[in-house]
DNA sequence: GCCAATTGCATTGCGCGCAATTTAATTGAT
DNA sequence: ATCAATTAAATTGCGCGCAATGCAATTGGC
């Protein structure tokens, strides 16, 4: 008989954060094609989320809800602006504060990205509404027991 | 009144895809003081519970589970073989092959992480496991369905 | 046997993601 | 007012993650 090196909790397979991980690794693969004809990465797509719901914010205030800092926010940041859709200006009132607002051109993309959460739903076609409402609120309780701990 | 941008839809915080990309975050942060005494970081650990379950595997057998390609792993791999956790021969049977194999002290740091899946079950202590591993399924569901849009 | 197509891995280039450090602006205590 | 402590971003260095390319070994058709 076989002798395994591990028990079973440890196998790849049993694990919920496996699961998880390549949940999110399937989301960002089905995204990638909705999100290439905007010619927005699914990290920049979360930020101008965040910039289409309220707009002017400072950095941290982006970082924040997105669990990201500086490090990885101003590069991309920097790339956004470069492609012309943010603008990156200090805070008159603050100047160690950098504030984001959107360009005519970033505000006009949220209405080509108005059709993506439309086809998401349909690449998650066979799992009806509510049952799909109740696993993201099991998933974000399972995300909040884990920061807390 | 407001005239938001985006319908209620786009919003961050209503999208499973965020639910499950920050829940993917938080146990990435919660593996990490877990790892660190491992010297091994979260996509090494998840190689490593694969070779642990069977060793001797080709680059493309480790990867294939993890949804990864020689252009992440053999960079990895080569880490995980300067800290003389594995060896990377070729296969005399087919030269194009890279065989990965434990050694002595691969197979020795298995022991060492046993503890591990327990701590993260604590990590998640007010969650009963019949409901993790129902939720740890439906996860798993909706990787697959996404996977085969 | 010979050659084209395929396969398996390595390499390159670029974009995240994060810890650690740096720089500049602001605040607060004296 | 001055100066130490704090705060916000930016920078640096390193490790993923992936597309695209390169290359050597193998396979299959002839």
């Amino acid at each position: 008989m076989s002798s395994p090196l591990i028990p079973a909790e440890m196998r790849l397979e049993n694990q919920i954060c496996f699961a998880v991980h390549s949940a999110a690794h399937a989301f960002a693969q089905a995204y990638k094609p909705l999100l290439e004809p905007l010619g927005l990465t699914y990290p920049q797509y979360l930020v101008m989320l965040l910039l289409w719901e309220k707009d002017d914010r400072s950095v941290s205030e982006l970082g924040t809800p997105l669990f990201l800092d500086s490090g990885t926010l101003t590069p991309l940041l920097k790339r956004l602006q470069t492609q012309g859709l943010i603008d990156r200006t200090r805070d008159p009132k603050d100047e160690r504060v950098t504030r984001i607002t959107l360009t005519d051109k970033g505000k006009a993309l949220a209405k080509q990205g108005q059709s993506i959460p439309q086809a998401m739903l349909c690449a998650m076609g066979n799992m009806d509404l509510p049952h799909l409402i109740a696993l993201r609120d099991q998933v974000k309780a399972l995300g909040q027991t884990l920061r807390a701990a």
